[in-house]
DNA sequence: TAGTCTATTGAACATGTGTTCAGCAATCAG
DNA sequence: CTGATTGCTGAACACATGTTCAATAGACTA
């Protein structure tokens, strides 16, 4: 009936959780136009059972969009981590065994769709959450609007990583990129001043700020 | 011999500037991906014409990418703008017609290879530039390490917006999508936050920054 | 051992896409 | 008007890719 069977190479999954394995694996490296044929090989399968298992291509990716949120769950509530608002794509790069969901997960961001946005929301709410609990022990300075707040920092974090990595490196041939290497190189690169702009700010003058506020409060006036 | 002319529909482009123009709002719109008939049909021409201009597809998109820089060249040496971080891309957002070129510059950088490399690096440059001249004019703190505050500023800026379009905005039909409207909405959610962060800064204490500077001071120690 | 069932194959099909090429039409020289 | 040059067409080709399906192999039941 299943056929879980102990495979000669060690691997004792069944040939559906392969293929779902292999296509998280070429979709991450390669980007989402990688041709079913593709995973077919990295699965060590045939092009046809692919289909048979999941009825098309597009099913393929729902499954694996699937596998990886429920990933991503467990994860979450295993570890009630999130100490910043890169926490938890950092805690996925520093298992190596992760690495092609983090790939996969970067991929989803860069491409758009259900499955980055809902991260992204997702990653935005703990962040929402990690402030507001910074701001109550008085580490974390107040702001006018949280949430606000908290999706800048997530989409300028997470939307720099993403850029540095586009941009850096192409297609890197056939092998994946070392994620954990990546995170390593923007810490060295980007701490100092990432630290610097959190503590000291970056404007000498409260006048921008100040004249934002008046004109969005003459604005909100009119409003009344 | 120079077939540039005048057209009923009141253009009077060369056939190959007719395509070249075609192909920057169909890379911009669809991706890199379109097909070249779609830019055929757009240019109102045949899929021959366009190879025959070109070469290939490969070779379109390389006109399209140095028409690009062409452009941009022209317009930074016209105005002497860059006035803040984005200026370049905000001065592109604000004329209607290049939206076109604002679409394909994102589609660029976030597609990644080496247009998007150069554009991000000559607005890293820019900032750097601008960064300084406020440092020198006391508007702008000064940083341990200019060069990395104006990367990593520009990485930020850059990618939240890349990834706030690319996670809105689906494939948005058949239509552009209205990059004035964009930055409209950008600045209505973001500038409050970001400009908060830039000048009260986001933590209450030096205590991560101190000891970041110390780690790296006792590191540079062992190097000598 | 024979039979059945099901996971799996791999060749074939339909479609989409980049590219080619023989020919057409329009312009211009004589 | 004739001939020629040239930009341009659109049908055809080669190939890649998602998908189908008849045939196969391998395991389990009786």
């Amino acid at each position: 009936m299943c056929s879980a069977i102990r495979r000669d190479d060690g691997s004792d999954l069944t040939a559906r959780a392969r293929i779902r394995d292999a296509a998280i694996v070429c979709f991450g490296r390669h980007g989402f136009d990688v041709t079913v044929r593709a995973i077919a090989d990295q699965a060590e399968v045939s092009p046809g059972l692919v289909i048979h298992h999941f009825g098309s291509k597009a099913g393929l990716q729902r499954a694996c969009d699937d596998h990886v949120v429920g990933l991503v769950g467990a994860l979450k509530t295993e570890s009630v981590t999130a100490h910043d608002d890169q926490g938890f794509l950092r805690q996925l790069a520093s298992m190596e065994e992760y690495a092609p969901y983090l790939a996969y997960i970067l991929r989803a961001l860069q491409t758009g769709g259900p499955l980055g946005a809902s991260l992204f929301e997702r990653m935005v709410a703990d962040a929402e959450l990690y402030l507001a609990a910074g701001e109550a022990e008085g580490t974390i300075r107040p702001s006018r609007d949280p949430a606000r707040r908290a999706r800048w920092l997530v989409a300028g974090s997470l939307g720099s990583i993403l850029m540095l990595v586009t941009l850096d490196q192409g297609d890197q041939g056939d092998q994946g990129i070392d994620f954990a290497e990546v995170f390593r190189e923007w810490e060295a690169e980007y701490m100092l001043p990432a630290l610097e702009l959190y503590t000291e700010g970056l404007l000498t003058e409260r006048t921008l700020l100040d004249a934002y506020l008046q004109h969005t409060e003459e604005h909100s006036e009119e409003a009344d």
